[in-house]
DNA sequence: TCACAAATAGACTGTTCGGTCTAACTTTAA
DNA sequence: TTAAAGTTAGACCGAACAGTCTATTTGTGA
């Protein structure tokens, strides 16, 4: 019975820290989201930090799996799998108005707090790490450095979906990244 | 007399919300930083927000034309001064440390803010427009769509600078843009 | 020299912040 | 049946928040 609350705890804090960031949310804010108690929430967590701390692990981490699609159709050709993921990307309405929860997170608080920016970073490898395997699994042309060109992907797509959340947001997406997947075939061998 | 204290108060406000953000800033902390008295903040500017609204239009907006520099060497062809210019983002530590200010106010506060989203996108269409005037300036492959390039560029640079505050940023930085630098270049007659 | 406006100064206010605390309810196992 | 542990409940706390207010000092033109 104690799984459900605490998981409710963690879908609230995720979506509210998503949209407002970690110091544009308040505790109040999560309450009334949530409909729970201070008294149980301070149960689970033993503070803000805290809580947003395991959103980041077990929330966010999982999600990047999930974006990203990296595991399935391993018949595919790895850069083949990545381009569907990026594609894939522009059908996820909140990804492409809000930009990368990591990314935002990273950005307001990796600059003031190590605790934050090490949890971070290590979400991050993990992606990075597995684009490039992908990379690896590919036939490219040989010179191409895989670490970097994961990175370069990543921030892309990533800065591609964090300018003008508000703005017509898909088609902006599409067209902008029309030019990594130009990019990424011309590599190709 | 008047201007100095407005200047400095515009100054510490900057670099004080650039590093910790909108929320992430009190007041306490800017009138520490600048050592002016809250009555004389608060004869320059009515609130907090209109201050930093000041910061956008006062100092981050001149800063898009002195960092990416696209005024000047006008002999050049366009994507050569641009190519310069991306180049030249890895000498400001600042910049590749911390990402660009106002990409990093964007993603705080244009979700939750009408007022921060319209000022901020004034900012970011003049650069893109300046950026897209560049390309045209410039012998490309004819079928190349000159707003989605420039998009695609300033997407890549702000997202190359985004990741990771901490670790080794300069290197980093000029690892990850060689990918953009070369599409920019296969893209030239 | 004086009057008026501009600017400085900081004590003070009401609200909201994250977090604590005690009490009570619910579940579980003996 | 009962005792202990797990969980719910929300009143309460001091600190920090953005912003107000009145008083004083400084600069300026007549």
């Amino acid at each position: 019975m104690s799984q459900p609350t605490r998981e409710k705890i963690l879908d609230a804090v995720f979506k509210l820290v998503y949209i407002n960031g970690y110091n544009g949310t308040s505790m109040a804010m999560i309450l009334k989201e949530c409909g729970i108690p201070k008294g149980s929430l301070y149960h689970y967590f033993k503070s803000k930090k805290a809580m947003v701390l395991a959103v980041v692990s077990e929330r966010i981490n999982p999600r990047m799996d999930e974006f990203y699609q990296l595991n399935v159709e391993e018949s595919q050709e790895g850069i083949d799998t990545l381009l569907a993921a990026i594609l894939k990307v522009s059908k996820k309405e909140l990804l492409v108005s809000y930009g990368c929860p990591l990314n935002r997170l990273n950005q307001e608080m990796s600059p003031v707090d190590a605790d934050f920016e090490k949890a971070i970073n290590n979400v991050y490898n993990r992606l990075r790490d597995k684009i490039t395997l992908l990379l690896e699994n590919s036939q490219l042309q040989a010179d191409v450095d895989k670490v970097s060109l994961s990175e370069f992907i990543i921030a892309t797509v990533w800065g591609s979906i964090s300018l003008s959340p508000t703005q017509s947001s898909t088609s902006r997406y599409m067209q902008t990244i029309t030019h990594l997947i130009n990019y990424l075939k011309s590599l190709k061998v």
